[in-house]
DNA sequence: ATGGTTGTTGGACAA
């Protein structure tokens, strides 16, 4: 069982690269963010070509996740519980074979100190919530997607220069910190455990990519159920260097 | 250094 995760930003924009990239590879499940569109104009046609069924939460613009499988796809939740109020799309969850996989696009949350900062916090504690939920299902449980968390130094190219940024400050990993002790494991650092250079995320700007100054946020959290069949974790850069690229590349998982 | 890039959209805003 192969399961990637991608943050394609813009799925319009990026259709040739993700479908090139899907017919290559052939995971069982792809779990996309910023697909930046309403759910009615996903390509769904275009995946259905190649075998897979599209399951979308979309909003005009912004956000977007989408929840793509070889398989049926059952019991589909389509929003984080824990607010009424939020019309962000950003999550679903559904159940493929005997696994319950979600795909998340976590708020970036810039700058520290705004609104946006303080959404960041509010949504990382309603998904604490939502893991502890699935836990108690005992179930293998697979939480995949850009979390706009760097969880330690080593995920950064420069820790120093990220400390005043949402995606590094202490209070975010702490926060991180909580999702991964409430008895989840991050896949890729269990098995690179000393690995450096590790990143999933380029900026488009200053040459980030040709100077490997990059982020790890990109992440597949896993339920002990889950761990006891993790086979393998990898970055796939390759897509990364191709022309108009995502500034995100894919993480592939592989289970037993 | 207040820049730099990409996408949606058709001017800012988000990342």
């Amino acid at each position: 069982m192969h399961i990637a995760t991608w943050n394609v930003n813009s799925i319009r924009a990026r259709l040739p690269i993700v479908l090139d990239w899907l017919h290559a590879n052939e995971p069982d499940i792809l779990l996309l963010q910023e697909t930046k569109g309403e759910a009615e104009t996903f390509p769904a046609l275009d995946f259905q070509a190649l075998g897979y069924q599209s399951h979308v939460v979309g909003q005009k613009s912004y956000n977007g996740v989408a929840l793509i499988s070889r398989h049926p796809v059952t019991d589909l939740m389509i929003s984080l519980p824990g607010d009424k109020d939020d019309a962000h799309a950003r999550y679903i969850e559904g159940t493929v074979h005997d696994l319950r996989v979600a795909s998340l696009y976590l708020p970036n949350g810039n700058p520290l100190g705004s609104d946006k900062y303080a959404y960041k916090l509010a949504w990382m504690s309603r998904l604490k919530s939502r893991m502890d939920e699935l836990l108690k299902t005992e179930r293998a449980v697979i939480l995949g997607g850009d979390f706009n968390v760097i969880p330690e130094p080593e995920d950064v190219y420069a820790p120093q220069a990220w400390e005043g940024d949402a995606l590094y400050a202490l209070e975010t990993r702490k926060a991180f910190r909580e999702l991964i002790h409430s008895g989840y494991t991050d896949a890729f650092r269990a098995l690179h455990a000393h690995e450096t250079e590790a990143y999933t995320f380029w900026d488009y700007q200053a040459g980030a990519w040709q100077k490997n100054e990059g982020l790890r946020i990109d992440h597949f959290l896993l339920s002990p159920e889950a761990v006891d069949r993790l086979a393998s974790c990898i970055i796939d850069k390759k897509p990364r260097a191709l022309e108009k690229a995502s500034d995100h590349t894919p993480v592939v998982l592989s289970l037993l």
